[in-house]
RNA sequence: GUGGGUGUAGCUCAGCGGUAGAGCGCCGGACUGUGGCUCCGGAAGUCGCGGGUUCGAACCCCGUCAUCCACCCCA
């Protein structure tokens, strides 16, 4: 039997059409975050497997990758090491360590690949990108209102004008559940059940709810607290005796205004049965929403005692990630990415002729062009010229370079442009300045007449 | 993890007990220094994999793997 032939389950090649997609969205998000003022972070893969149980609660647990011990551990089993499974809690483990060398308000983004256990699906995958940016250091909400207006700046310079960012916190859900008298032990299951109200409506909710343990007169109290879809204003009122709840309603009252004077204003929307599933959040938390996809494109939240869990002291933080994935799966489908994205990789395809001369002169040729600053193909064999020319349109390079007998003789270079069809006698001497001063795009756009000779 | 669909040529798919097919792409030619248009010709498939039923299986049955969709959960 021969080897596999595709990548592991839920992993993927990235072809140069892929890449150059991939790479583009990044340029995007790393453009914005640094105009943030956030600064640049990577970390191992891997990380000691203490590092990361016990972060993100049960399912997440089940979700990690795990490493066997080198040795001993491939019979035993035993595992020591694990793949990092979001990029949140090995930034709380370097804010720990570097606590000394870090700035009093520590602001970093990464972009790096995250893995986790899952069933692939449309979206998602084993190994996916996260492009997070975090804020160490602060309790404020400015903190809340920058990072949702740095991914609302991310995502409409990529075009998205549809999306939503919904905003919860946890001590208000907290306050709503022991409002409706839910004990503490089952909030964790309540939650879980009133994420689902978009979906399944209250009177699925309640029969989950029920199935959760949670009796009948606390799921009849706790139902009209999120189908009438609140404001703000209202949950203040009926948490005005919970301390902790009111402030966290006062919390969120804050965002909303600050938010008034940034990007991400009109796309913020308050959501009572918002819950997210890990559990390191405190405070407020956020997710965003897009209508063609039935997960998000990122989330965050507030997580105030995580860096606590590595240090033994607890530093204020709050970040937001965006799932790369989840981004081209959306602007994929739309076609949303700019048609300069999906070019090749050469400005300029060399010709070769079967005249003993060809190959010096194409490399030479190629040589200047690429001083110039040109990106240059040679075609590595002589060729009829039809078959060069198909494979540079094949190839998405849009200027083919012929250098034959009769160009030698004369001097020159004859430069057609395959989008027009167009082609004219360059100067072999000046032909590098002349594709760098664009004389190129401009002297051979498409001007309605064809192969002008 | 649960339920369902689909795996046939490089791609999209038809065939659904009786000789393996189409379109597109690819290769060659018409066109010996010009891609796209047209025409002619050609190559190409253990019909996902393993077992079973049958005179005979791409087709029916069982298993398995992959993939997609809906749940679950998430980025």
């Amino acid at each position: 039997m021969s080897a596999p032939i595709r990548p592991a389950r839920g992993m993927r090649d990235f072809l140069p059409h892929d890449v150059r997609r991939r790479d583009y969205v990044i340029r995007v998000v790393e453009d914005v975050y640094r105009r943030y003022g956030f600064q640049p972070l990577e970390t191992p893969a891997l990380e000691n497997i203490e590092t990361l149980t016990g972060k993100y609660g049960e399912e997440g647990n089940k979700l990690i990758f795990k490493v066997l011990r080198r040795g001993e551990g491939e019979t035993s089993g035993e595992t020591d090491l694990a793949l990092r499974y979001d990029l949140t809690v090995p930034l709380a483990r370097v804010v720990a360590e570097h606590r000394g060398a870090l700035p009093k308000f520590f602001k970093r983004y990464q972009i790096q690949p995250v893995w986790r256990a899952d069933r692939p699906a449309r979206g998602r995958f084993r190994e996916f990108y996260q492009c997070d940016v975090d804020a160490i250091g602060s309790a404020s909400m400015v903190v809340e209102a920058e990072l949702c207006a740095a991914v609302a700046d991310v995502l409409q310079r990529l075009g998205f004008r549809d999306f939503v960012i919904r905003v919860n916190h946890r001590l208000v859900l907290a306050g709503l559940l022991d409002h409706a008298g839910v004990p503490p032990a089952l909030h964790g299951a309540a939650l879980v059940a009133l994420d689902k109200l978009d979906k399944v409506g209250p009177d699925g909710v309640g029969n989950e709810l029920q199935a959760r343990g949670i009796d009948r007169p606390a799921v009849e109290a706790l139902l009209p607290l999120f189908a009438g879809r609140m404001e703000l204003g209202e949950l203040g009122r009926l948490l005005a005796t919970r301390p902790e709840a009111a402030a966290a309603v006062a919390g969120l009252e804050k965002l909303f205004a600050l938010s008034g004077s940034t990007s991400a204003g009109p796309y913020l929307r308050f959501d009572a049965s918002l819950a997210r599933g890990l559990s390191y959040y405190t405070g407020a938390i956020m997710e965003i929403a897009v209508p063609d996809l039935a997960g998000s494109l990122g989330g965050g939240g507030r997580y105030d005692g995580l860096i606590g869990m590595f240090l033994g002291q607890d530093i204020p933080a709050c970040g937001f990630s965006l799932g790369l994935e989840r981004i081209l799966v959306v602007m994929t489908e739309r076609g949303m990415f700019p048609a300069d994205v999906d070019t090749g990789g050469a400005d300029v395809l060399v010709t070769q002729f079967d005249d003993g001369e060809s190959a010096e002169e194409a490399l030479g040729l190629a040589r200047d062009l690429r001083e110039a600053g040109v990106r240059v193909d040679v075609y590595p064999e002589p060729d009829k010229l039809g078959k060069q020319f198909k494979y540079a349109a094949a190839a998405g390079v849009r200027h083919v370079a012929i250098m034959g007998g009769d160009e030698r003789a004369r001097g020159v270079v004859t430069v057609k442009d395959m989008t027009s069809g167009q082609q004219r006698a360059v100067p072999r001497a000046g032909i590098g300045q002349w594709f760098s001063a664009g004389a190129a795009h401009q002297e051979l756009a498409p001007s309605g007449s064809e192969d002008q000779e």
